[in-house]
DNA sequence: GGATTCCTCCAAAACGCTTTGGATAAGGAA
DNA sequence: TTCCTTATCCAAAGCGTTTTGGAGGAATCC
């Protein structure tokens, strides 16, 4: 099951039957069907080992996953990685997984990814504002995508979702339903994201010339963000909705407002970002905005390939588009006396499954 | 950055710098402290790739990662991952991931990993009660550890949760909650945990002298598992409590009983199994069973070492125990003509995170 | 007819490591 | 002194592949 034992059973050189299968022009046709039909006969696979040795590449890409305790809910990475197999694999590379906690352990995670040459280039998720990741991969020339922009300064390849666009679309939504008094309920700009989404909330209430007065930050978690919600619909003239700039945010929001008496959808709209999956489950049913997880793998792992083939990583860009989804979490402004009338259209809210 | 380099600086061959870094005695101590040194200062990391082909190892292991749509909120296999990681990390092993869906594919990913010798071994999870893809790798004599036993005959190693005995703990308590009519809502026989839990299920029944008379089957979705529990709802004599194979049968049975004008956790006690993170968003929260994933992931992975180094598979089996998440669907059976009055006890339920 | 060009193939090197089978020198025993 | 151990080191083989640099013969050109 080698290239030599071909070679012997055909008489021919292990030079012969190498070019002969990587089908090189300078091997008589009738040869190359020689080799090729012995090869298939035995199920000849060439030993990756030996050619990674000889071509000095590794032929596979790192992963490092953040096993964030508490954070299993999240199936950001599994479909990740549903998008990235499926590409790799048709280029017949590896994919290598290695499992660190945030912090300290995961950049020496990629040191060692690095260090013993085991991958050719990787891919990264979760990019924060300021990124060591990012900054150490630049440093060490190591190929890499990274999933979110970050702000070093130096070009790299990147995919990001749309989430200005996403929280423009989710305002304007509101708008439409007679919202005037639009609140954002933000992650610590530690996050870039948060940024992001921002940008688009002010956009949108700009351009509709309203106000952007109700704002508060809190970590992504369920109870600062219950507390941030609070108090925001605890001031003299509260929000009528509350935008979220993630599912977890939204959550803490939906707790404060039923905790405070409020019907959800009717008193408050509240809308959420990320679709996880307990969107769908909580009381009631929040309205989110889904971000195509599994093309930006595969889009991050086609341009991986690019720069392992030689492309210039720094041109390399794409911003995906988001999907609001409809659910039940939100609707037509209350009336008060605070508030423009908002046009009493029939609600529009399509059921998601 | 290789052997040689440091061999050259040092004036000694390179099978002697090979040896002092491996720790041989027959190389004089003061050589190798001299090798440490210098291998620790221009940063040595061997070359796997070299090591790999001189010692006919791939130093890795595999996984294949179902991508069911739709499976996404599962975080059954990033839970498996964070355990497996560290273990593989110790020893040095690369943990190379494949997605695939069920199916043919699946079983192709398994051939892939094979026939390039990209792994020594692998792990499998989600096994069902007859699994080609155990099968294929007794077949080919590829080491493995499987999460889940099967029918194949032929030993092998494993590790299971004990879902017999979680199922008789949940039944005892509804039992000890005074319920007398106690349904199971299992999953199809073609998986095999479907038959762990059922036993477990039958046992505590039959210990308490209780008949099995409840029992539905439905795929685990909810919509299935919805019409399943209907029926059992609304039989002459309907359950108490249906105790569920599974957190997303669990969901459906909620679905029913909620449909059916009934107040789940005082009418009507639904017991989930898994604990999927919706179980604790949704209304009632669920109370259900954790199954102890990470602990599984490192277990499989430690028992595959055992494996590459010589252990026999045949003997590595192991049992993990479960816990029970009490939460708020579950509560004293209702007072019903047909019932035994149960014990009317303060609730003794602990609200989980 | 000799030189040149193709065409087809091959021997050997190289990738970096581990392992096999000595080689050399020092020390001790006879 | 001679022989045998022991301690320490090294040259070379081998892992299976790709690539470099030809070699040999037939066909072509003048």
């Amino acid at each position: 099951m080698s290239l030599a034992q071909i070679a012997r059973t055909l008489g021919l050189s292990v030079t012969t039957v190498s070019r002969a299968l990587g089908g090189f022009e300078e091997v008589a046709l009738a040869t190359r069907e020689r080799v090729r039909a012995e090869a298939e006969r035995i199920g000849y696979r060439a030993n990756r080992t030996a050619r990674r040795l000889q071509s000095g590449r590794s032929e596979a890409i790192g992963l490092v996953l953040p096993t964030n305790p508490g954070q299993f809910d999240d199936p950001f990475f599994l479909r990740l990685m549903a998008g990235i197999g499926p590409r790799l694999a048709q280029a017949d590379l590896d994919l290598v997984v290695t499992a660190a906690p945030p912090g300290p352990e995961e950049l020496r995670a990629y040191q060692h990814l690095l260090q013993g040459r085991r991958v050719d280039g990787v891919l990264v998720a979760r990019t924060r504002r300021h990124d060591e990741r990012i900054a150490f991969l630049l440093d060490h020339n190591l190929p890499f995508v990274a999933h979110g922009r970050t702000q070093d300064p130096r070009p790299y390849a990147w995919v990001d979702t749309d989430g200005a666009a996403a929280m423009a679309e989710a305002t304007q939504r509101l708008i439409g339903l007679g919202h005037r008094r639009i609140a954002l309920l933000n992650a610590p700009p530690s996050f870039n994201y948060a940024h992001d989404r921002e940008a688009g909330w002010r956009t949108a209430l700009e351009r509709a010339g309203l106000p952007a007065t109700w704002r508060a930050e809190a970590a992504p978690t369920e109870a600062e963000a219950e507390a941030a919600a609070r108090a925001l619909l605890q001031r003299a003239t509260p929000p009528t909705a509350i935008l979220c700039a993630t599912d977890r945010l939204a959550a803490g929001a939906l707790r404060a407002a039923i905790g405070l008496g409020l019907v959800v959808g009717t008193d408050v709209s509240v809308i959420g970002f990320d679709n996880l999956p307990f969107a769908s489950y909580i009381h009631p049913r929040l309205t989110t905005i889904e971000q195509p997880v599994e093309q930006a793998g595969a889009v991050m792992a086609d341009m991986l390939l690019q720069i392992l083939a030689g492309a210039d990583p720094a041109g390399l860009h794409a911003v995906l588009p988001t999907r609001l989804i409809a659910r039940a979490s939100d609707g037509p402004a209350p009336n008060q006396p605070e508030t423009t009338q908002g046009e009493t259209h029939a609600s529009p809210f399509a059921a998601a499954p």
